[in-house]
DNA sequence: CACAGTACAAGACGACTGTCATATTTGCAA
DNA sequence: TTGCAAATATGACAGTCGTCTTGTACTGTG
């Protein structure tokens, strides 16, 4: 009696390898850490646990992959506006950064657990600490390319800017995870435009657009 | 042969249970909520594991309990600075709030967790968005008495800024959680100045304060 | 075809988990 | 003092965990 493989297999190795980790990642997104085990992932992934073991050597390596895995799906998203410049471009990062999608979302989740667990993984640090670093400057590109073609106003320092904005989509989409609310694609339109605006007219004023959301 | 019991009886039973909590509080930060058994809370705590039994239903009960204990503490903290209002009140809520010592980074370790675990479980989720609402309405408070009494320039929109100081907070915080280098008092201090910089001339010319970091 | 190496599955094991049940001790009321 | 309830500790159990080991199927190369 033959027992039941794992798809067939036309598709290479690399493809089967990111399909347990993109199952890791999901696991890791819904149930956190505690909740993802070799097995569940194997099963989840309609594999057996040898397999999972033959690809990643342990558990620690395969969370590791998970993480990167978060990363680069943001990277190779934004990769797509390559056509795009200056505030337009911005405006397309934010669209990718943003949790607008479910898929981004699960993103925000899974980093939220490694924003933690980079306190006591080096290597998970390093990796998330890099990734942040690739976004901020590739956000701080666009603003250059801006400010120099007088798309925003020029008093604002670009790079704190970049700082800001980098820091604040990440405290948008930490309270994303706490509240349906905010996750909206209303309240999350309006982020985008306190930062345009901001960034337009060089002062706060401009936060005031539509509706301010009476509870945080 | 008598074995060793509990810290005598001195002390009540809410010191007892809150202790448990702290010391759950602070396996959570360091490990996460994988990291931590009601074994390991109970070697930690020097007491046996019937005594956790006790106090919280079941594991997830005390896991609950530590999730408000973090929120609580900051804002006890922030209790004394009662006297204060305005932009000096802002500054003493922003230092109680950014990871300045170790106690308020472990309360960010543990948030961040639970900024994932708000997706699974409903009360965590109050819980955290009750808490950060609460930090919220107090920070506005704060700008509102800025503006009346000409602190900050009268053109920024409190409310809207509140909500950019917060969720600009949360970014640092995660941000931190990552760099030992951002934890450090110098970008610390300077973030409260951008803060503060902004609210008071009411544009991003004032984000330009100190050395930029050049990484993220 | 043969054979080697890889891809995959399953077994087994010891450690750890949460929780229920069962002691034992303590503190207070009668 | 007795007695009972709360406080605390320990035993036991059925799961689950990571991973090491072994077994089987596949695939490409000679």
């Amino acid at each position: 009696m033959t027992s039941m493989r794992f798809p067939k297999a036309a598709d290479t190795k690399e493809m089967r390898r990111n399909h347990i980790i993109d199952t890791a990642t999901r696991l890791i997104a819904r149930n956190g850490l505690e909740g993802v085990s070799v097995r569940k992932v194997a099963d989840m992934a309609g594999c057996s646990r040898g397999l999972v073991e033959h690809y990643f050597r342990n558990k620690a390596e395969l969370v590791v992959e998970a993480n990167r895995w978060v990363n680069t799906a943001y990277l190779e998203r934004v990769s797509s506006l390559r056509k795009l410049s200056g505030l337009a471009l911005l405006e397309g990062q934010l669209h990718n950064l943003l949790p607008f999608t479910d898929e981004i979302l699960d993103e925000w989740r899974v980093r939220s657990i490694f924003f933690n667990r980079g306190s006591a993984d080096q290597q998970i640090a390093k990796d998330s600490n890099d990734s942040f670093n690739q976004v901020y400057v590739e956000i701080w590109d666009a603003l250059k390319y801006a400010s120099a073609h007088g798309e925003i106003d020029p008093s604002v320092p670009v790079q704190e800017a970049s700082e800001l904005i980098l820091l604040f989509v990440i405290g948008i989409a930490m309270a994303c995870l706490l509240s349906e609310r905010l996750r909206e694609r209303r309240p999350l339109e309006r982020r985008v435009n306190m930062i345009l605006g901001m960034l337009k007219s060089g002062d706060l004023s401009a936060l005031r657009v539509g509706d301010p959301s009476v509870e945080y």
